[in-house]
RNA sequence: GGGCAAGUAGCCAAGUGGCCAACGGCAACAGACUGUAAAUCUGUCCUCUUCGGAGUUCGGUGGUUCGAAUCCAUCCUUGCCCA
C-alpha cells in the first residue's frame, strides 16, 4: 500500500488535490502541517496532524512542522462564528516553545537522514515583512472575490457577527506560508484538517500565480464522536498531550471510554496497527463487546505513542486498582495503592477536626472538594458521594477518625470516577 | 455622520409593568440501568445557606413607578443599509 492508499484505508483523507498521489510516488516530497500556538501544549485534536506527519515520514517523505507564530497573531476564522481574541506576544512566544518541544517527541529529527523532520516558525519570515511589501507582493495575486468565496468567510459575512479585516487576511497569511516553504524548502504538499481546506487552497493558488509552480494538498476529516459531542473534551476540559496537564492515567481513560462506534474508527486513525490486525481485533470485539478489546488496544497503543511504555504501565496499574477491583473494600487497599493512584486528587484535613467528628457537608467544603456547602449538600442528597467506597446515605453522615484507612487516609469519591484522598494531618 | 435592528444565565433562546432567579433546548454534573459504553429515565444546573430562606442578575448608567428584564433618557457594543 502506498501512503495515500494507507491513509485512505485509515479514513484519514477527506479532500485531496488531483495529482497528489502521483507526486508522492514520483519522488521524496516535502510536506508540511501548521500547528497553532493557541495554548502552551498540544491537545489530542493535534494528534491527527502529528500522525499524518509520522505516516508521511515513515513512507520516506520529509515532514515539516510549522509553528504558527505569525498566524497565531492573526487568528484563523475557520470554523469560528465570532472574531477571536488576540493573544499577547508574550503568551504566544511561550506557547510556541511548548508546542515545539512536544512536536520534537513524535517525529524523527535526526539530521543525518535525508527525510529528517524539520521545524519552522512562520514568525521568522513574517516578522520583518512590511505591510506594503505584503499587499504588493502577496495581496496583488489574489482577488477579493476569490477570498470571499471561501466558506469560512462566507459564513461570517452572512452571519450577524461580521469579521475584521485582520481575520479576513488570515488565508493570505497562511497561503503565503505555503508559498514561502515552496520557494525555500521545496515543499510541495500541505496537509491539515478539513477545516483548513480553504486556507490551503489559497496557498496552492498563490504558488501557481506567483511562482507558476504546482503544489498539492490533502486534508483529513475532523474527528467527531458518534454521539455528536466534541472530540477531545471531557468534564475536566481538554485532553492535553502534556502529562502535567492531563496525566497519562486520564489520557488512557479517555480512550478507554470511547464508544464502540468511535473505537472502530479511531483504532485506524490513532494507531499504526495494520489492516489485518485491525480486522481481527474488530472480529474479536464483536464476539464479546463487553470486554472492550478495541478500546483497550486503542488506549494502550496511543498512550504508549504519546507518553511511553512506562506511563502506560502505571496507567494500567491505576486502572486495575480503581475499576477492576472496584468492589473490593477500601480497607483492602494498601497505603502504596492509595498514594500511588494516578489521577487521584490529594486533599488534607486537620486530624483533630476528624477526631471530634465532622459532618460530611463540612468535610467536603473544607477540603475544597466543593467550593460551597450548598453544592456539597446537593451532591450528597443526590447520592453522588462515597466515603471509603461506601455511599453516603444522607447529609447527617458524620466522618470521624475510625474511618481512617491505615490511620491516615479517607478515600472519597464524587461520582464513580473522581477520587479524592484526604490525609489527616 | 444618517437610518434601522439587536444585546437575557456556559451557549442558543422565550419573556414586552407585578404570578420572574426568569419558559424551552443544548452543554455540564450526579443517580438508576450498563460494559468505567451508547440509548433511556430521574435529579441538579446565578451565589450563599443553619434548607426555613437570604443576596445579586437580564449590555452600562441615571430616571419614571408602590413595583422594571419589560417604560423613558443617555452611553457602550454588534450587525445591516445609506453617506
Amino acid at each position: 500500500m502506498n501512503l495515500i492508499e494507507e491513509l485512505r484505508w485509515r479514513g484519514m483523507i477527506q479532500d485531496i488535490m488531483p495529482g497528489t498521489e502521483d507526486q508522492l510516488k514520483k519522488e521524496m516530497t516535502s510536506a508540511y502541517i501548521g500547528f497553532d500556538p493557541t495554548a502552551d501544549s498540544l491537545h489530542i485534536g493535534s494528534l491527527v496532524p502529528i500522525l499524518l506527519l509520522v505516516h508521511l515520514q515513515k513512507a520516506g517523505h520529509k515532514p515539516y512542522a510549522l509553528v504558527g507564530g505569525a498566524t497565531g497573531m492573526v487568528g484563523d476564522p475557520s470554523g469560528k462564528s465570532e472574531e477571536r481574541n488576540l493573544l499577547s506576544e508574550d503568551i504566544l512566544r511561550k506557547n510556541q516553545e511548548g508546542v515545539k518541544k512536544q512536536l520534537m517527541q513524535y517525529l524523527d529529527f535526526d539530521p543525518s537522514k535525508p527525510n529528517s523532520a524539520e521545524m519552522v516558525n512562520n514568525y521568522d519570515w513574517f516578522k520583518d515583512m512590511s505591510f506594503l511589501h505584503f499587499i504588493r507582493d502577496v495581496g496583488k495575486h489574489i482577488t477579493v472575490n476569490y477570498m470571499m468565496a471561501k466558506d469560512s468567510v462566507k459564513k461570517r459575512i452572512e452571519g450577524d457577527t461580521g469579521m475584521s479585516f485582520t481575520e479576513f487576511t488570515y488565508q493570505l497569511v497562511q497561503g503565503y506560508d505555503f508559498y514561502w516553504l515552496y520557494q525555500n524548502k521545496q515543499c510541495k504538499l500541505q496537509m491539515g484538517g478539513s477545516d483548513q481546506w480553504g486556507n490551503i487552497v489559497t496557498g496552492t493558488e498563490l504558488i501557481r500565480r506567483k511562482a507558476g509552480g504546482e503544489a498539492f494538498a490533502f486534508t483529513c476529516p475532523l474527528i467527531t464522536k458518534a454521539d455528536g459531542g466534541k472530540f477531545g473534551k471531557t468534564e475536566k476540559g481538554n485532553i492535553w498531550l502534556d502529562p502535567e496537564k492531563t496525566s497519562p492515567f486520564q489520557f488512557y481513560q479517555f480512550w478507554l471510554n470511547a464508544s464502540d462506534e468511535d473505537a472502530k474508527k479511531w483504532i485506524r486513525i490513532f494507531t499504526f496497527l495494520d489492516q489485518q490486525t485491525v480486522d481481527a481485533l474488530n472480529a474479536d470485539h464483536d464476539s464479546d463487546p463487553a470486554a472492550r478489546l478495541l478500546q483497550k488496544k486503542l488506549a494502550a497503543e496511543i498512550t504508549t505513542f504519546v507518553h511511553g511504555a512506562e506511563a502506560l504501565e502505571s496507567a494500567l496499574a491505576t486502572t486495575a486498582k480503581l475499576f477492576a477491583q472496584a468492589d473490593a473494600p477500601a480497607e483492602s487497599l494498601s497505603i502504596e495503592d492509595l498514594e500511588g493512584m494516578e489521577g487521584i486528587v490529594k486533599k488534607e484535613i486537620a486530624a483533630d477536626k476528624l477526631q471530634a467528628g465532622i459532618d460530611i457537608v463540612s468535610l467536603l467544603a473544607e477540603t475544597g472538594i466543593f467550593p460551597s456547602k450548598g453544592e456539597a449538600r446537593k451532591m450528597v442528597q443526590g447520592g453522588g458521594i462515597s466515603v471509603n467506597r461506601r455511599k453516603v446515605e444522607g447529609v447527617d453522615f458524620k466522618a470521624d477518625a475510625s474511618l481512617l484507612l491505615h490511620g491516615r487516609y479517607l478515600l472519597l469519591q464524587k461520582g464513580k470516577k473522581n477520587y479524592y484522598l484526604i490525609a489527616a494531618v
